[in-house]
RNA sequence: GCGCUCGUAGCUCAGUUGGAUAGAGCGUUAGUUUCCUAAACUAAAGGUCACAGGUUCGAAUCCUGUCGGGCGUACCA
């Protein structure tokens, strides 16, 4: 189902070419205020300029060309030049029984699905996971699920820091302090020892661990070593990694499944995983000229990249010492997709310091024609598409990246444990009347969702400040406050049956929407509009298109559900308040937890 | 040094690609509850869009420069 702006603009679009014979996109927005209608055209405007017209006059010429009747009233021309445009009641009311009848509520599939591979989240084994991951992983699960609801092939791909000399060091440090042997032991009797509660300690090892490699160098000559044997499939080291592989994976997806984050084992390809591939990538771009020897190390110099002395920036593939990078890898990873995976885009999600690093990727693999697939190389099949996807960085209340006072990154877990307890204690004074269950049924869903929320709805590309105290307000456009709306539409439905009304029956022999109270008519037309607001959010993968959506929705629903009484309205004009309440309900149910992935609550 | 990025109300942030009198929330002030969850709603005050030029019918948005912050810039990811 087309959104209204949509057709809008095809009617705008044709009505041009009538008037002028041009062929011209149109540009259609929402009003920037209501007192101007629901939305404008500024073609004329812009129009005019190159065909050296006056702008109202040619608006003029342009909306007697104008078929739009069944959608609004007579359109205005107003100010410089511009198109006003009023929905009439009628074309909402028929909207929202559309809508009603579609269980996506207007969001749209695409015409041309592809296969989308989505590089996201990227922990490190061996750590836990801290707010540093936090973005990535949520942002990239957005635009996962906002593609799969405009119908694309998402290929999820977690590039886990599984490998490398931090390894190495990590491997060595078990049998230097002889606890791989503990390991051995505990392993065996897997059911009395989860690999994850091995974590928190790793941890502590790893930083034993480098504070040895720096400052020993018989540790860390010995560390390299390990690598080396792991390298060459080493059983002893090759254990050691597999368990603190596994203990790490199994730690990450406890985070996924609370985060509401889709990602599984199934997803992981850790950069173990490319290991292989990488003596290759590094001897097929030798051949063909594009990798060079450059003071020991194998290079690749793009054009258009320098250093600070103004000399070529090299894109380091091997390090003088023989091993390989991340830029190696990445190299090894876009093939795999590229050739198996079979993608026609790949959306690499990260913060926007590594924009050079793929800058430089990108450059890279255009030049050696990886692109496109090797069984098409005699032509046909089209290069796949490369996006990176930047985020901003979480900052404390300090307007400095957020750590903790001792200034150690902020583990993830004890982020969201605080914001559930923070939760928790507000449901406690709210509702205590509550069942306990339910409480922590509510506090889960109001603590994770409000640091999703709080993310999602701060524009991407900036930074943002990281508050518990603003994410879990109930005003204003948060988790809590959406959460708040859902749960009163609930509500309604229950004190319904309390009263004898059957809001089901009623609601499923609506035939006839009333759009008489003002309340009424704008959360209708904002129902409509959700399909908008996710073309627009998807357009440019940012999460903010739709929270600010969904908050104006929630926004309306709140003044209509003030102004207008729904179960003890006149019956006639009943179904149809009711019809509004579910599709709100249904709305934010959709926004929520199809595409932001935070859980609707029936009670709070 | 060079490159990228940001600078919008007291605070935290939007601003749909160049459109009309720059918008929200918090905070402040003033109201609303015999009524479906007041975790709500209604309204008011609050701005030199860092600064200076330029482009044009029109600039927070584009170009140039200045000031200030952040990030990156050959063997970390």
């Amino acid at each position: 189902m087309k959104p209204a702006i949509e057709i809008i603009s095809e009617r705008i679009s044709d009505a041009i070419q009538k008037a002028t014979g041009q062929n011209v996109p149109a540009i259609v927005t929402a009003a920037t205020d209501a007192k101007f209608g629901d939305y404008q055209s500024n073609n004329a405007l812009a129009l005019a300029k190159q065909l050296k017209a006056n702008p109202r006059q040619l608006a003029e010429k342009i909306i007697t060309e104008l078929k739009i009747d069944d959608i609004c009233q007579k359109p205005e021309i107003a100010g410089a030049g511009f198109i006003n445009l009023r929905l009439k009641p009628e074309f909402v009311a028929e909207n929202l029984l559309k809508i009603n009848a579609d269980k996506d509520l207007g969001a749209e599939k695409t015409e041309k699905p592809q296969t989308v591979v989505v590089d996201f989240s990227g922990p490190n084994i061996a750590k836990q996971m801290h707010v540093g991951h936090l973005r990535s992983t949520i942002i990239g699960d957005c635009i996962c699920r906002m593609l799969e609801q405009a119908g694309h092939n998402v290929i999820r791909q977690n590039h886990i820091g599984d490998w490398g000399t931090q390894f190495g060091m990590l491997s060595y440090y078990l049998d230097y302090k002889e606890i791989d042997a503990f390991l051995h032991e505990r392993y065996q009797k897997r059911k009395a020892f989860r690999p994850k509660d091995f974590i928190p300690d790793a941890e502590n090892f790893y930083r034993e661990a480098k504070k040895l490699f720096d400052n020993d160098p018989e540790f860390a000559e010995k560390s390299r070593q390990y690598v080396v044997k792991l390298h060459s499939g080493d059983k002893h080291v090759k254990f050691n990694w597999q368990f603190i592989t596994d203990a790490s994976n199994e730690e990450f997806r406890n985070l996924y499944e609370r985060l509401g984050v889709r990602l599984s084992s199934g997803d992981t390809r850790g950069e173990s995983f490319y290991n292989k591939m990488l003596p290759d990538v590094v001897n097929d771009l030798k051949k063909v000229g594009l990798a060079v020897e450059s003071d020991g190390a194998i290079c690749l110099f793009p054009e258009g990249f320098k250093t600070k002395e103004g000399e070529p920036l090299p894109f380091i593939i091997q390090k003088s010492d023989g091993a390989f990078l991340y830029a190696t890898t990445d190299l090894a990873a876009i093939r795999y997709r590229v050739n198996e995976l079979k993608a026609d885009e790949i959306i690499y999600v990260t913060d926007a310091r590594q924009k050079l690093h793929f800058e430089m990727l990108f450059a890279v693999v255009k030049k050696a024609g990886w692109l496109v697939p090797r069984s098409f190389s005699e032509g046909g099949a089209k290069n796949a598409k490369l996006v990176h996807i930047t985020f901003g960085s979480v900052l404390g209340e300090d307007g400095k990246p957020l750590k903790t006072r001792s200034g150690e990154n902020v583990k993830l877990k004890e982020l969201l444990d605080e914001a559930v307890k923070r939760a928790k204690s507000v449901v406690e004074e709210k509702n205590p009347e509550l069942k306990n269950s339910e409480k922590e049924t509510i506090a889960n869903a109001v603590g994770i969702g409000a640091v999703k929320y709080a993310d999602y709805s701060n524009n991407r590309t900036s930074d943002y400040i990281f508050s518990f105290d603003k994410m879990l307000a109930m005003d204003g456009n948060t988790a809590p406050y959406m959460q708040y709306a859902y749960a009163r539409i609930k509500s309604i439905g229950r004190k319904g049956e309390e009263k004898g009304i059957d809001t089901v029956k009623e609601l499923k022999g609506v035939k006839e929407v009333y759009l008489n109270e003002p309340a009424e008519f704008e959360l209708a037309k904002q129902l409509i509009r959700y399909g908008e607001a996710f073309n627009s959010a998807i357009a440019d993968f940012k999460p903010n298109f739709l929270t600010s959506y969904l908050y104006e929705l929630a926004a309306k629903f709140s003044a209509f559900y003030n102004a207008c009484p729904v179960l003890d309205a006149e019956p006639k004009i009943r179904p149809s308040r009711l019809l509004l309440c579910e599709l709100t309900a249904r709305t934010i149910q959709h926004g929520l937890e199809n595409l932001l992935g935070i859980k609707t609550i029936e009670r709070m």
